[in-house]
DNA sequence: CAACACATCTTGACAGTGTCAAAATACCAG
DNA sequence: CTGGTATTTTGACACTGTCAAGATGTGTTG
């Protein structure tokens, strides 16, 4: 049993074998093929070869097992921003290059996944499930981390390192938005917007 | 009959009068009482007194219909930013600030309608109306209009003005999206935000 | 004025959705 | 083996968007 089993699969089950973690499989793969929209309960059922309402009794209800899937990604691209804002061989600013370019990068690569982890549903009124919340704050926390350790090296301004972290963090998100919207930026913008980005955050680029 | 309905109303019509745009007016009421997931064309028509498929002669399908009302709203945004950006009494500068300030209340004041305007659901893969787009591209168009006036006042950096459109956009596309969508940005932090973010982007703030 | 063409609207229908209630099944502890 | 419980299934309901076919109103033309 691999390392990956004991974090996603709490409990192994019954009558399935794991019916929870099947569902997850299947419906990231679900989404990942044809978006979130074709995401639902009774394809994915079907998928997992179960009836309709059978992951009525692992997940309470849709809205929770979007929850459950936008944790996972939060849970990887927190440990994602986490090896590069660690990695001891990197100056300040090679870090601050890196995760502006890695968060494109993964709103690129997982554009749906993305959709959902940001997406309105899950968030808006009471939607977010305890686990997301757990999942997701810290990783929200640890870019004010980030931003008031760039804000101590000099290299991008601001006091308030919360409120920085904000204007920043939206300016990554919007772009990432726009993009896999498919409003106004391309993919062969992305690279060059991000290092547009890059140079109008870091102060004195000369 | 006033500038608007000659604007809004393309044509009167037979029985109802006017379905197409009391229909329009319909939506709109539905989607700021209850939100964009709460219109379904069978309420909207309920509320308008006709049957569940009249609308389908005056709108190709929903999202024929959802890109209508985004378009209404790229207008309104439209008419907002020219206005104060070619209001003479203001300095380069206050343009700047009223425009993300105006930006985020936009955001702020409509939020289901923002949703939709900026959604991906009339975006993505070949969804957008022919209408949309005339409408659309030039209010984005303005954007880079006003960033490369303001690069030439020196405002702002950046040498490439549609490059640094995106990025600014991005940045309030952002935040407003964060805030709309109820993740990590509350209503009494918007204007903190907002502030901190034209003082992130104006160059020489001191 | 009558008749036709057409725009408009309605009724009926279909496949698909999320979700609940109740019945059936499988598993484990005693 | 037996009882209790976790798990799954079948049936059902209220929704949704959309299409086909028929009915009705409107304007134009012969």
């Amino acid at each position: 049993m691999s390392l990956a089993n004991v974090i996603e699969i709490p409990r192994p089950s019954y009558h399935h074998g794991d019916l929870r973690s099947a569902l997850l499989v299947a419906a990231k793969d679900l989404i990942a093929e044809a978006g979130i929209d074709n995401l639902s309960l009774r394809k994915l059922a079907e998928r997992a070869g179960v009836s309709r309402t059978a992951p009525y009794h692992h997940f309470s209800g849709k809205n929770d097992l979007l929850c459950a899937i936008a944790a996972q990604g939060f849970r990887r691209r927190h440990r994602e921003a986490m090896a590069t804002f660690d990695d001891p061989r990197l100056t300040p600013e090679e870090k601050f290059e890196a995760y502006i370019f890695g968060y494109m990068q993964f709103a690129a690569d997982n554009p749906e996944e993305y959709e959902l982890m940001f997406g309105r549903s899950i968030w808006k009124q009471e939607n977010s499930t305890q686990e997301l919340r757990d999942v997701a704050y810290p990783c929200f926390q640890h870019q004010v981390d980030m931003v008031r350790s760039w804000q101590q090296a000099g290299l991008i301004t601001g006091d308030n390192p919360l409120r920085t972290s904000q204007v920043i963090w939206g300016a990554v998100h919007g772009i990432a938005k726009l993009f896999i919207d498919g409003i106004y930026i391309d993919a062969g913008q992305i690279e060059e917007v991000s290092r547009c980005a890059v140079r109008m955050f870091i102060q004195n680029p000369a």
